[in-house]
DNA sequence: CTTCAATGTCATTCC
DNA sequence: AAGGAATGACATTGA
C-alpha cells in the first residue's frame, strides 16, 4: 500500500520523469503486486504504516510552523518592499523553509552578485578565497547572506544548494540560467581540493570562535555542512552534535573526515547556528519528516545544505540527493548538481523509506556510496564508508541521538530515490559530468535498482545462483517486499538476458552454419559441373576417334569391280559373333523390316 | 538528427 | 506448479 501510495505521489510530482525512472516504478509496481509476505515482511510494513503516520503528524506540525513563518516573513516583506531578515530565533528554520517567494527577490540580487563574483573569480580558481574566507572574503556565498539578515539563510543555501537557487530565482527574471551557471560554478569551486581545505579550517576557526562547548560537538558541527565528498559525513556529525548539545546525547566520533568539514566561511557559521538551533528546535524525526516533503525540507535543506553544497562535491552525496529530490521535483535537477541538495531531504524518504528499513545502514551507505561498486563484492561495499551522508543527515537526528553510532538502523528511508535518477543526478553534482557518465554507465539498470533498495547482493549473486541458493540467500536475508520484488525482477531479467544472448549466439551460430553449409554446397555444385565438362569433353573426343575410324574402315574396302564403297550408301555393322557386315543403307532398313 | 548494430526487456511458449 | 530456457517483438543505447 504504501508503496502505492508513494508512487502516486512520485507521479503527480515527477512529470519529467524518465524512461527509466518509469520502468523502475514498474519495477516496483510489479514488486508490490507480487505477493511476498514474510511474516517479517508484515512487521515491518506494519512498522512502515506507523512511521508514516507519525510522519504525516510531524509533517503537518512543520507545515503549520512554516506558515507562522512565512506570515511573519510576509510581514517584513510588506515593511522593507524586500524580504527583511528577521533576527528572531525561531525564524531561521522556517523562514528558511517557506520563504522562498518573498526572500526571492533580495536573493536574487545577492545571488545574482554572487554568480557574477563566481564568473570573475571562477576562470581564475581564485573562488576558493571567497568560499573559505568566512569574513568579507567569503565571496559570493558571504555577499549573498550578507545583503539581508532574514534571507541570510536561503541566500546562503542559494550558492551552495544547486536546487535552491533555481528556487529562488525563479520568481526572478532571471533565474533559471543564473541559477545554472551559479550552480556549475559552485560545484567546480567546491570540488577544488584547495577550496576544501581552506574552508575546512575556517571552519574550524569559526567553530572555535562560536566556542561550543563541547569540542567533540565541534566536529559534529561541521559535518553539517554539505561537504561534497565529506558534506554528509559532516552533516551527520553535525546532526549528531546537536542533538548532543539538546538533549545531552552522547556524541558520535565525527566521521573521518570531519577534519575537513571544519572549514566554513562566517556565513556558514550563520548559518549552522540556525540550523542547528532548527535541528534542536525540531525533535529528530520532524527533520526526517520534513525530508519526506519537498517543499518543507526544502527550507531546512536549504540552508544545511547550502553549506554542504559548497564542500561536497563527493558524487556519493550528490547520488543519493539526486535520488531523494528525484521523487520530489525532478524538473528542479535539471541537471544541475545544485538542485540535488534540497531534494535530498524530502521526497526520496517518504517513497522509499519504507522498503529500506530491513537494511542496516552500513549496508545502504556502502551501496550509496560506491555507486560504481554496486556490481562489486557487497564485501567492498560494506568495506567502504559506512558515513552514508545523505542518510545520515536525514535520519540523524533522533537516531543518532538515540543511537549515537548506529547509523543502520534509519538510512533506509534516504534510499528511496530511484535507481536510474539517482545514478544521473547523484554522480553529476561533484563529480564532472564525464565522471558521472563513466560511472553510470558502469551501473545497469538493474545494479542502479538495486542500489537504490539497498539490496546487499551483487546483481551475478542474484542473477546466477541456483534456485536453492537464492531462495536460501533470501530467507537469510530479510527484505521487504519491494526489495524482493525487485530481486526477483533482477533475477528474471538476469536470466532472461543470459537467454537472450544465448539465444543470440544460437541464432548466429546457425547463421554461420547454414553460410557454411551454403558454402559447401557450391564448392561441390561447381565440383560436379567441372568434372560434367570433363565428361562432355571426353565423350565428345571418343565420338570423334569413333567416327574417324569408322571412316577409315571405309576407305579401305573395295567392292567387286574396285571401287571405294561410299559410306552414304553402306553402313558397317558387327554382329553378335564379332563378324563385320557390310549393309547397304537403303537395304539395311529394307533386311530389317 | 538519423541510422544502425548491439543489447536489454517483455511476453509468450515450451520443457 | 514453479522455474527456467527459448524466442519473437520491441525498446534502449551508443557510435
Amino acid at each position: 500500500m504504501s508503496m502505492m501510495m508513494e508512487m502516486e505521489a512520485m507521479h503527480s510530482g515527477q512529470q519529467n520523469m524518465d524512461l527509466i525512472d518509469i520502468l523502475w516504478r514498474q519495477d516496483i509496481d510489479l514488486g508490490a503486486r507480487r505477493e511476498v509476505f514474510d511474516y517479517s515482511h508484515r512487521q515491518k510494513e506494519y512498522e512502515l504504516q506507523r512511521q508514516q503516520e507519525l510522519e504525516e503528524e510531524k509533517r503537518l506540525h512543520l507545515l503549520r510552523e512554516k506558515e507562522k513563518a512565512l506570515l511573519a516573513q510576509l510581514q517584513l516583506d510588506e515593511e522593507t518592499g524586500e524580504y527583511v531578515p528577521r533576527p528572531l530565533p525561531t525564524a531561521p528554520l522556517q523562514s528558511a523553509a517557506t520563504p522562498l517567494e518573498i526572500t526571492q527577490d533580495a536573493e536574487t540580487l545577492s545571488f545574482d552578485e554572487c554568480l557574477q563574483l563566481l564568473a570573475e573569480t571562477f576562470p581564475v580558481e581564485e573562488t576558493e578565497d571567497a568560499p573559505v574566507r568566512p569574513d568579507a572574503t567569503a565571496a559570493a556565498s558571504t555577499d549573498c547572506s550578507s545583503s539581508s539578515s532574514s534571507s541570510r539563510s536561503v541566500v546562503m543555501m542559494s550558492p551552495e544548494q544547486p536546487s535552491l537557487p533555481s528556487l529562488t530565482l525563479s520568481p526572478a527574471p532571471q533565474p533559471q540560467r543564473m541559477s545554472l551557471d551559479m550552480e556549475q560554478a559552485w560545484m567546480e569551486l567546491l570540488s577544488l581540493p584547495e577550496l576544501q581545505q581552506c574552508l575546512s579550517q575556517q571552519m574550524e576557526d569559526t567553530l572555535e570562535i562560536a566556542s561550543y562547548p563541547v569540542a567533540e560537538a565541534q566536529e559534529p558541527n561541521y559535518t553539517f555542512y554539505p561537504m561534497p565528498s565529506l558534506a554528509d559525513k559532516e552533516k551527520n556529525t553535525l546532526n549528531d552534535f546537536i542533538h548532543t548539545f539538546d538533549g545531552s546525547v552522547p556524541t558520535v566520533p565525527p566521521p573521518d573526515n570531519l577534519s575537513q568539514i571544519k572549514a566554513e566561511a562566517p556565513p556558514l557559521n550563520t548559518n549552522f547556528s540556525l540550523n542547528s538551533f532548527g535541528s534542536s528546535f525540531y525533535p529528530a524525526a520532524m527533520l526526517e519528516e520534513s525530508a519526506g516533503q519537498p517543499d518543507v525540507e526544502r527550507e531546512e535543506c536549504n540552508i544545511m545544505s547550502d553549506v554542504q553544497n559548497l564542500y561536497s562535491l563527493s558524487p556519493g552525496d550528490t547520488f543519493e540527493r539526486g535520488r531523494h529530490t528525484s521523487s520530489e521535483v525532478p524538473d528542479v535537477d535539471s541537471g544541475l548538481s545544485s538542485s540535488t541538495s534540497p531534494r535530498t531531504f524530502s521526497p526520496g524518504k517518504s517513497l522509499y523509506g519504507d522498503e529500506g528499513f530491513g537494511y542496516s545502514d552500513s549496508d545502504l551507505e556502502d551501496m550509496d556510496q560506491n555507486p560504481g561498486s554496486a556490481e562489486s563484492d557487497y564485501s567492498e561495499m560494506f568495506s567502504l564508508n559506512f558515513q552514508p551522508d545523505d542518510v545520515q543527515h536525514v535520519v540523524p537526528l533522533s537516531m543518532l541521538v538515540g543511537q549515537p553510532q548506529n547509523q543502520k538502523v534509519k538510512l533506509p528511508k534516504l534510499e528511496k530515490m530511484e535507481p536510474a535518477e539517482e545514478s544521473g543526478h547523484s554522480s553529476a553534482p561533484f563529480t564532472k559530468d564525464k565522471r558521472k557518465r563513466s560511472s553510470d554507465v558502469r551501473l545497469s539498470r538493474d545494479e542502479q535498482r538495486a542500489k537504490a533498495l539497498k539490496i546487499p547482493f551483487t546483481v551475478d549473486m542474484i542473477t546466477n545462483l541456483p534456485v536453492d541458493d537464492f531462495n536460501e540467500l533470501m530467507s537469510k536475508n530479510q527484505l521487504n517486499e519491494a526489495q524482493l520484488a525487485l530481486v526477483r525482477d533482477i533475477r528474471r531479467r538476469g536470466k532472461n538476458k543470459v537467454a537472450a544472448q544465448n539465444c543470440r549466439k544460437r541464432k548466429m551460430e546457425n547463421i554461420v552454419g547454414l553460410e557454411q553449409d551454403l558454402d559447401s554446397l557450391k564448392e561441390e555444385k561447381e565440383r560436379l559441373l567441372s568434372e560434367k565438362l570433363r565428361n562432355m569433353s571426353g565423350l565428345r573426343e571418343m565420338k570423334r576417334q569413333l567416327n574417324s575410324l569408322y571412316l577409315e574402315v571405309f576407305g579401305m574396302l573395295r567392292d567387286e569391280s574396285g571401287n571405294a564403297i561410299s559410306p552414304s550408301d553402306f553402313s558397317l555393322q558387327q554382329s553378335s559373333e564379332g563378324s563385320v557386315f557390310l549393309v547397304p543403307r537403303t537395304k539395311k532398313t529394307f533386311i530389317k523390316s
